[in-house]
RNA sequence: GCGGAUAUGGUGAAGUGGUAUCAUAGGAGGUUUCCAACCUUUUGUCGUGGGUUCAACUCCCGCUAUCCGCACCA
């Protein structure tokens, strides 16, 4: 086997872009880096993982797909953090007007200069002033941040507001809260799907489809109540080993279901959606020994999640995250809530309606208001808070520090009952983000496979079936004496047939079309000879083992 | 972003101061009753902008992109 062998990864890059699996975009115009087409083979490879990854997570029963905006205002990536978050600390060189990165500039000078904050990189950039690698100059302007999403303008010239494209789907969903929890009736535990592209302006895209300007992505946000008893079975799980790494700890062996009563899995939902991503990935072909499941260490996460797991593939760049498993707490509807002042909070009923029966003081208003005057408010806070056994007159002290004394005709009996049903709060989030452009890399990667035949190498694409670009290839021995018309009429009705793709091809020779088909994953090549004319039998060839059954045309027509 | 290398048909490569070669792939025709066969024929190329020169794919400079390190990486 060559499959580890020197060049693999150049043959299929090569390959990829032959067949129009992959290719640099905007081509002719020479490229731009980070940007990639999928080709006409790669294209319905892609929408078809796409369908497949909704498909996965609708199976839950709660869930909903969304499709919001690339373009997104500044205040709501504001509020999300990532404005403050997505970017490099910039300073220009007063003298000749050169940008440089401020940490860049600071190296020399300091251990560690990526960690500091922006306050931090100014005032040591002030002090040190160090030279100008452009004119020796050692003036600087302030710091201020480069971000790292597309900005753009929405609308345009005075009445234009600042924007991005986004960098993450989520936050749509964020901000469609109100709208999906109407939907659901009010009643957690729901979540929200979406696929679609998000944008970072990365400063140096590498790796092919690894790290892109522009990339595919699938999100699941699941919004539960943190205090709600969890029932999610996961003994599905029970007998798959996995290899995880956990926070402190060497590489391990353990199931999910193990992890999670272990402890190590903090959350059960957590769990659930680390087994249902594990399921989505073999299912589509990810080899189940290189998958890795790796917890954040403390610092490493953003300081709101409780718990996040980055789920690692292991392929021609070694381990490369691909998917990330995050409970992100409150944070996020917390932050819109804060930013907007709208309400992002859910409803939890009691199971018994709490009743509270105050029989105390109250303040009686048209006398204390003339009699206290700016001090009436404490005044009144003060009293309720006074034992219904309080006799007057009587001396209070108040909160402002004031003493006053009370006559009777300044308070009258409290007595009320407060019957409270439930109460508000804000949903926590649990949050599968998929790199689809990574996963669909990797299931190439893996569905790979190179032989030695003759001397040359010889490629077979083993995709899974159920994503694969093309499923049928239909073949005339050769294209006379009416073979020709009999395949595309095969051709024709795999075609009106829903969700099939069928490639007719007539040229070359035989094994030249099986390897053509080969190359792409074609699972099954049908073949129309001399005997078809005859009895209407074709002979059906399998990718995997280059096995053929004769099997009559029209059980293939249906 | 820094350092190094590279950029020639769809793909992979040679090569030269006088508009370019090979393999492979693609089209057409022929042959062949099933795994990249063969024959004929055909399509198509020097990343981009500027400079030097009678003449630049070739030499020089800029740009863009790619690859390898380093750095960065939600």
């Amino acid at each position: 086997m060559t499959d580890e062998g020197d060049g693999r990864l150049e043959r299929l890059n090569e390959m990829l872009k032959r067949r129009g699996f992959l290719l640099p975009a905007f081509g002719i115009y020479g490229g731009a880096k980070g940007l990639y087409d999928f080709g006409p083979v790669g294209g319905r490879l892609r929408s078809r993982v796409n369908q497949a990854w909704l498909d996965h997570w609708l199976q839950l029963g709660n869930i909903v797909e969304l499709s919001c905006p690339t373009v997104t205002p500044y205040e709501v990536l504001e509020a999300s953090g990532h404005v403050g978050e997505f970017s490099d600390f910039m300073t220009s060189c007063k003298a000749c007007d050169e940008a440089s990165r401020a940490d860049t500039l600071l190296e020399p000078h300091h251990p560690n200069p990526d960690a500091l904050k922006r306050d931090e990189l100014q005032a040591l950039l002030h002090s040190l002033n160090p030279e100008c690698p452009a004119c020796n100059a050692t003036e600087w302007s302030d710091v201020v941040a480069q971000n790292l999403m597309f900005n753009t303008t929405i609308g345009s010239g005075s009445s234009g507001r600042a924007g991005f494209i986004r960098p993450e789907t989520a936050q749509g969903m964020f901000t469609s809260f109100p709208s999906i929890y109407r939907h659901f009736r009010e009643r957690l535990p729901f979540g929200a799907v979406q696929v679609g592209k998000g944008y970072r302006n990365e400063i140096a895209p590498r790796q092919g489809m690894i790290r892109l300007r522009e990339f595919n992505m699938a999100e699941l946000e699941y919004f539960i109540d943190p205090e709600a008893p969890v029932h999610v079975d996961l003994s599905h799980w029970k007998d798959q080993n996995i290899t995880f790494i956990s926070q402190g700890t060497p590489e391990f062996s353990s199931t999910i279901t193990k992890a999670h009563d272990d402890g190590i899995i903090h959350h059960p939902t957590v769990a659930q959606f680390l087994g249902m991503t594990y399921d989505f990935l073999v299912n589509m072909g990810i080899i189940s020994s290189k998958i890795r499941f790796r917890q954040h260490e403390k610092d490493e996460m953003a300081h709101y999640a409780q718990d996040c797991w980055d789920i690692e593939i292991l392929g021609s760049y070694g381990w490369i995250e691909c998917v990330g498993v995050a409970h992100r707490g409150c944070y996020d509807l917390e932050s819109h809530h804060k930013a907007t002042g709208k309400s992002l909070h859910a409803r939890r009923e009691y199971a018994e309606p709490r009743t509270t029966t105050i029989d105390a003081w109250t303040i009686n208003g048209a006398t204390v208001g003339p009699t206290f005057k700016a001090l009436a408010g404490a005044v009144k806070v003060a009293v309720e808070e006074l034992p219904k056994e309080t006799e007057f007159p009587s001396q209070v002290t108040l909160s402002t520090g004031d003493v006053v004394t009370l006559e009777s005709q300044h308070v009258k009996p409290n007595q009320m009952t407060i019957k409270e049903t439930g109460e508000w709060f804000i949903p926590h989030v649990i949050e599968p983000a998929f790199g689809i452009d990574r996963i669909i890399w990797h299931m190439i990667d893996h569905a790979y496979h190179e032989n030695d035949k003759d001397g040359d190498v010889y490629t077979t694409m083993k995709l899974q079936h159920s994503i694969v670009p093309v499923d049928y290839a239909v073949y005339p021995l050769f294209e006379k004496d009416g073979m020709d018309d009999l395949a595309m009429e095969l051709h024709r009705s795999f075609c009106t047939t829903l969700g099939v793709v069928s490639m007719y091809d007539g040229s070359g020779s035989i094994g030249r079309r099986y390897a053509r088909a080969d190359e792409i994953g074609v699972p099954k090549c049908i073949t129309i000879d001399h005997q078809s004319l005859e009895d209407r039998t074709v002979t059906v060839r399998n990718r995997d083992n280059g096995e053929q059954t004769r099997v009559s045309l029209d059980s293939l027509m249906q």
